[in-house]
RNA sequence: GGCCCUAUGGUCAAGCGGUUAAGACACCGCCCUUUCACGGCGGUAACUCGGGUUCGAUUCCCGAUAGGGUCACCA
């Protein structure tokens, strides 16, 4: 039997990261196993969706690189379906829940439920006042099919329950997990029709998994407690149920789960810091498996080779941005530099730095600039950082280290002669700076760090940056005289 | 609180009864670079704690502790 496994989100908001872990694990296993990945949509809750969620989402797993091959899709703007399983959308499946929920009702797996809203509250109440967990109390329970359905016609405002049997042992084997049990006196006789016709994830999820021949569920670890309902649910209409899959949470650095209050748990966070794709699919692979050699960096292809569900682990994991960080460096530093450079652009007009016209007119330089800075990069967010220094015009040697620097004996004689050699140079080209720095060596005597910090200094106000050569071409003749001259006021204001 | 699950350096993690307990990130040092990075080399740093089982436990069992999950007509 071919492997079928599905993402299956619901249109609330924005992509978790978490939950693009859950879906690329889905992917890789489907890939791997050359069977197919489905993509469903989970929106039964009404009050809950989102306008343009599926969109957001479509978008941000294709930027990923997850491709489904089945379920909803995008194409020319529009959101279409495609696959012979569908519709992959539940809200347009409730026909299908109705007919199944009836077959649960006569056989007495499931039942009518009448209690109104304020009639639980109050059970719950008391029930919290005893110190006892909250249950439904089974009040409606053992009404006949033939009453309870009458009433339910009339239209008196109703639910439909599972009926689960009393101290039952339900057994399911997770693949990460192993063995899990659950006895029945510690599960609720979970709602699977809500009072509007719609149908609980409990049921929904279960029906559409058969119905779409769906082998192997690979899911957040949240579901592992409800999963013996769903095991039931297979057992009670005679279905095989699929292999769970429960993978592990990921935290924030508290141990807590990563949530939306502390930010940077959108999929499409990352997107706008300027991490590319490959590495953030790269990083959240390894939070919660690991390969069997010692590989750190994986294209899509070579996940897809290593990845197993055997070495998924089943504690969770912190995420750590310092990791993802080095990860996404090493991308930024192979990746095509003319598609690099396209990505950066909009972060330097962000940035202030350069309109929109002069990126187009002045590409060339932008690919210069990208080209050195993009080994001191591990998003592209921080080119507004590494890439101040070619656009403020004044320099700030705010750093101890760089006001020491401008306090040189020889800072002066410094100044001089390279304004004297830069205002004779025709061009400043790369090598310009080669031989500028061998001249001044030989004529001055200053060598390596004597020669090039001071300069570093007097031309960025920073005691780091990118490599000399290339930044004074990236500077050009007219911002290095006019830095030259800037510091030489400073110099005489901060006497 | 009940129930379920988890537990190796600061973090991700390998290990699956006998190992000098890998590797990566971060941190520190050195080298390379006439500068800065990149890169290379090296270093600091861990089996949560008790009991068992065993000739031998990081590894198996039990308990404690800690952390997570769950207890909705949300998914």
């Amino acid at each position: 039997m071919s492997v079928r496994v599905r993402f299956a989100p619901s249109p609330t908001g924005f992509v978790h990261i978490g939950s693009l872990r859950t879906a690329l694990y889905n992917y890789l296993f489907a890939k791997k196993n050359n069977g197919s990945y489905i993509l469903r949509i989970e929106d039964t809750d009404q009050s809950r969706l989102v306008g343009g969620a599926v969109e957001n989402m479509l978008d941000i797993l294709s930027w990923c690189g997850i491709e489904h091959n089945e379920g909803v899709v995008k194409k020319d703007d529009e959101i279409i379906q495609v696959g012979e399983c569908g519709p992959y959308i539940q809200s347009e499946r409730l026909g299908i829940y109705k007919k199944y929920i009836q077959e649960l009702l006569e056989k007495g797996c499931a039942y009518y439920c009448f209690c109104s809203k304020e009639r639980l509250e109050q059970v719950r109440e008391e029930q919290l006042e005893r110190h006892e967990t909250p249950k439904y109390d089974g009040h409606c329970r053992d009404y006949s099919l033939e009453e309870a359905k009458e009433r339910a016609e009339k239209g008196e405002p109703c639910v439909v329950r599972l009926r689960l049997p009393e101290n039952k042992d339900i057994i399911f084997n997770d693949a990460v997990r192993g063995r899990v049990v659950v006895n029945t006196n510690d599960l609720d006789d979970q709602v699977l029709i809500k009072t509007d016709g719609f149908p609980t994830y409990h049921f929904a999820v279960v029906v559409d998994d058969y119905l779409m021949g769906i082998t192997h569920v690979i899911r957040g670890e949240e579901w592992v407690i409800s999963t013996p309902k769903h095991v039931y649910l297979y057992e009670a209409f005679g279905w095989q149920a699929p292999l769970f899959v429960h993978l592990p949470n990921i935290l924030n650095s508290e141990r807590k789960k990563l949530s939306k209050r502390q930010g940077d748990v959108a999929a499409a966070d990352f997107k706008k810091k300027g991490y590319l794709p490959e590495g953030l699919i790269n990083y959240l692979a390894l939070v919660g498996w690991s390969p069997e050699d010692e590989q750190e960096i994986f294209k899509m292809e070579e996940l897809i080779e290593s990845f197993s569900i055997e070495r998924v682990s089943k504690s969770g994991g912190i995420f750590d941005t310092d990791k993802l960080n080095w990860v996404n460096s090493h991308f930024i530093k192979e990746y095509d530099l003319d598609v690099l450079s396209k990505l950066s652009i909009p972060y330097l007009i962000e940035a202030g730095y350069m309109t929109e016209e002069e990126t187009i007119e002045k590409i060339d330089w932008v690919k210069d600039l990208v080209s050195i800075i993009r080994e001191r990069l591990s998003s592209l967010a921080e080119i507004k950082k590494e890439a101040a220094i070619f656009f403020n015009n004044e320099i700030k040697p705010e750093n101890e280290e760089a006001k020491e620097m401008l306090r040189l004996a020889h800072i002066h004689e410094l100044m001089n002669i390279f304004e004297e050699k830069v205002k004779n140079a025709e061009t400043i080209d790369q090598n310009f700076g080669k031989i500028l720095f061998k001249q001044i060596q030989k004529e001055t005597g200053y060598k390596g760090k004597e020669l090039y910090m001071p300069i570093r200094v007097f031309l960025t106000g920073e005691i780091h940056g990118p490599d000399m050569g290339m930044t004074l071409k990236l500077l050009g003749k007219e911002k290095i005289l006019s830095r030259i001259q800037y510091v030489r006021d400073y110099l005489i204001k901060n006497q």
